[in-house]
Parts: structure tokens; sequence; C-alpha cells
DNA sequence: CGGGGGCTTGAGGCCACTCAACGATAGTGG
DNA sequence: CCACTATCGTTGAGTGGCCTCAAGCCCCCG
């Protein structure tokens, strides 16, 4: 499955994300992967062998009904760790949506470390709580918002996420935002062009992923404390 | 706030549940109190200076809206830890549904032991992804499951939380149960009701909420894996 | 026995979905 | 370089599932 290991020298940036600043620990290795755009990084159910930070690029993670129904929980960065496993299975299919390039941990070097550092064990928890909190927000996202105020509360979260010179380049597709948002893609498409007829947002040059908020204040009156 | 202290004598099942087994702990005291229905236990954004385990009763955490649409986000049953906070704020409001007493501990001495124990540490960790996992879970409900698909799956997860002797008494409103699962009570009753008609559960006695489920795989078969 | 809360059921309306057509863009191969 | 194709996004028209509003029942409780 891993193929290629595009490079195996230790990241200085993963390991202070997880807590392990100053000493070389010489138990954690840090490898990292290349994934094209639109293939698998592990799947729902498979034996979490590794914990990831995506280092470029962007990654979606999700489930399945049986008979197709997405829901993705979650966007992935540049920076974001996912992946990480208590018990030992991924629950979610993590899929590059972009050319992507991942750093990875094995698991058991991982937790070898927690056991002995309480810093490390700490982190472990922290990186676990804030992904809760993310699914804590997004549980009432879906569960009470309307179209309108779902696809407000996302530009809102990719704007402090991703945004470089006022412009925002979104990575995923119209779809992508639907299955995040518990809509159809059409009704993204409705509500981003609403949005762009009041003058919220502008569409940047001929692609239809590049937005800049002209009005964040009004844009945030879409959606809802 | 926390006026009447019932009692003060610390309880095995709370710590074994933190891993904390065979020795004695004299850092951590566990008190109880009990709430009377519909009161608050504490509110979001409030400093979460206890960690809770209901001991008789029921929960529910939710979030709300500025207009005032809720979202339930989980109900604490007998057994269940809620409460536990890695940041310093709550991030849910805790009402008791009906009488309840919880088991109550300083989260400070709680951290003050997970710094020292490994066990315990590596339990607070379980706690909070057995959390997420459940909001992984109900976010996929949220997003993407029919309304009685919703309410197949609410039944089938109470009925492996506080089924006895074949019947379920629910101790939550038709309320509670819509805005857990992100829609209206009517409709929750609707479904009951074509579920009831379809021969699949049946109502006990005069009370709405003791539910006996007649055909487990038929009633599966409403939800989707 | 009157009042209120909780639940069910009906009738009508609306928001988001479904189905469809169309334009624009990027990638492919002749 | 230019069809050719596939992919992505937008927009329109009509439908439907759930919501809204309302009435009525039952049970508990004062």
């Amino acid at each position: 499955m891993f193929a290629r290991i595009i490079a195996a020298t230790p990241h200085p940036n993963w390991l202070s994300d997880l807590g392990m600043t100053s000493r070389p620990e010489p138990l954690v290795s840090v490898s990292e992967f290349t994934h094209k755009k639109g293939t698998e990084i592990y799947g729902e159910e498979e034996p979490a062998e590794y914990v990831y930070q995506v280092k470029t690029g962007a990654v979606r993670s999700y489930k399945l009904l049986s008979d197709g129904r997405r829901q993705i929980g979650a966007f992935h960065l540049a920076g974001d760790i996912f992946g990480l496993e208590n018990s030992g299975a991924h629950r979610f299919t993590a899929e590059a949506i972009v050319d992507t390039t991942v750093r990875l941990i094995r698991r058991q070097s991982l937790e070898l470390v927690a056991a002995s550092s309480a810093v490390v064990s700490k982190n472990l928890l922290s990186v676990t709580t804030r992904d809760l909190q993310h699914a804590e927000d997004h549980m009432l996202l879906l569960g009470r918002k309307t179209a309108l105020e779902r696809v407000a509360a996302f530009l809102l979260e990719m704007d402090k996420r991703l945004t470089a010179a006022g412009v925002m380049t979104l990575p995923m597709s119209r779809l992508d935002i639907a299955d995040y948002l518990g809509i159809r893609l059409e009704t993204v498409a409705r509500a981003l062009s609403q949005l762009r007829g009041a003058g919220v947002l502008d569409f940047i040059g001929n692609n239809q992923r590049e937005i800049v908020l002209r009005d964040r204040v009004r844009l945030a009156s879409f959606d809802l404390a």
C-alpha cells in the first residue's frame, strides 16, 4: 500500500505538534507519502497502522451508508492531523481531494512514547478533543441549520483555515461540500449564487473555487451563533 | 450551586471506570448530588469544575442557537460519564431529564492523578474517544438519514442501553427525541405510529414511553448500515 | 372536576430534493 | 492545434418529505 516512501527523514513539525519539542525521539520515525487526487489513504474499518498529518494538499474523511449516501465528517488541510484512532480500526474512509503529501508515523510507536511521556499522551488527548469539539459543532449544523446557514458556516470555517491574500481557494468540489453539509450539490450552488447576488462574496477568474469574501460581517449574519 | 452534597463517600465504580482499580486514591474524592427533573446541571460556556457520572436517572446535553433551536448531542444514562472537558469550559448545557443522582469529582483532582498515572490518562482518552465515536456516528444520522431511519436508529440505540425484561422505558419526551434526531416531535410521533402499524413495536400500558420491540431484525431493516 | 402537559393525527405549505438541460473548463488523443 | 470527451458547476421546473399550524385525546394532578 505504501509502495513508495518519498522521504524517511523525521520532521520537527510533526513532533512538536504532539508535544515532543526538544529531545530527539529515537523511537519515532516519520515518513512521507504522496497520494494522487481521488485516491484512498485508508478505508473505514481498516486496522489503523499509521497516524497522518497533511503536509500539502487536502483530505476528506467520510462514512458511507450501504446505499451510497455519503457523509463527510471533516476536511483535513495542511497541518491537520488525522487518522488518529484509539481503538485499532479507522472509523472513516480518507481520500486525497487533490494531490496530497502526508507525513505518517506508526501508531504503535506513538503509543509507545505516549505510555512514558505525560506530555505526549496529553497532546493525544488534546488532538482527540479538538476533533470531538468539531464534531459537536457539526452536529448542531447538521441537525438544526438551514441550507443557507450551513453554506455560510462552511465559508466562514474555510475562510479561517485557508484564506491567503484575501482569496480562498477551495480544494473540494460542490459535491464534497454538499456531503459535508448534509445537503445536495444543487443546493450548495444555489446558496452560493444567492450570497453572490447579495454582494457578500465573489468568484475570482474563471475558476468557481476561488472565492473572495466581500463582507464577512454580513456573511456571519446568515449563520447563527 | 451544589448546595446539598448528599454523600461524600468515594465510590468504587467511578474509580474503576477511570482505571484506578486497586489502590486507594487519596487525591480523589467523589461526591453525590441529586438534580430534580428539568433542572440544569451545568450550562454551556461555564467553567468545567466537575466531571460527572450518572448514578440513577437520565441527562440531556444540548446546544442552542440564538433563536432557540436546540440540538441534543447525547443522552446520558446510568453509568455514563459526562461533562469531561479538556478545555476549561463546558461545550453543552446539561439538564436532568428526570430526577437524577450524579457522582461528581473535581476536574482538577482528576487531572492531577492523570498527570502521574498512565492508566488514568489512558482512560480519559478512552472516554473522550467513545464520545467522539458517538458524535461521528450521529453526524451520519443527522446529515444523511431519513426521519424513519433516524427513529429506528434511536430505538435500537436505546434498546441496547436500557431495555429490561423486554420493555424499554424511555425517560425522555418526544420533543427531546426530536431534538436529538434533528426532526420535529410530530415527525417522531408519526414514525413511531408507522412502526407500530408495521408490527415492529408496541406501546405498553397507558404510558407512551414504555415500548416493547417485537421484531428487532425488521426494525433494523428500517435503518441502514 | 377542571387544568395542563404530553402525545397523536390531520391538513396544508414550504424548503430542499429530483430530474433535466446547458455552459464552461480541463484533459486526451488524433 | 483542434475536435472530442468527461467533469464540474449553474440554473430551471416540478415533486415530495418534513414542517407548520391546529384540533383533539389521554392521563396525571391539583
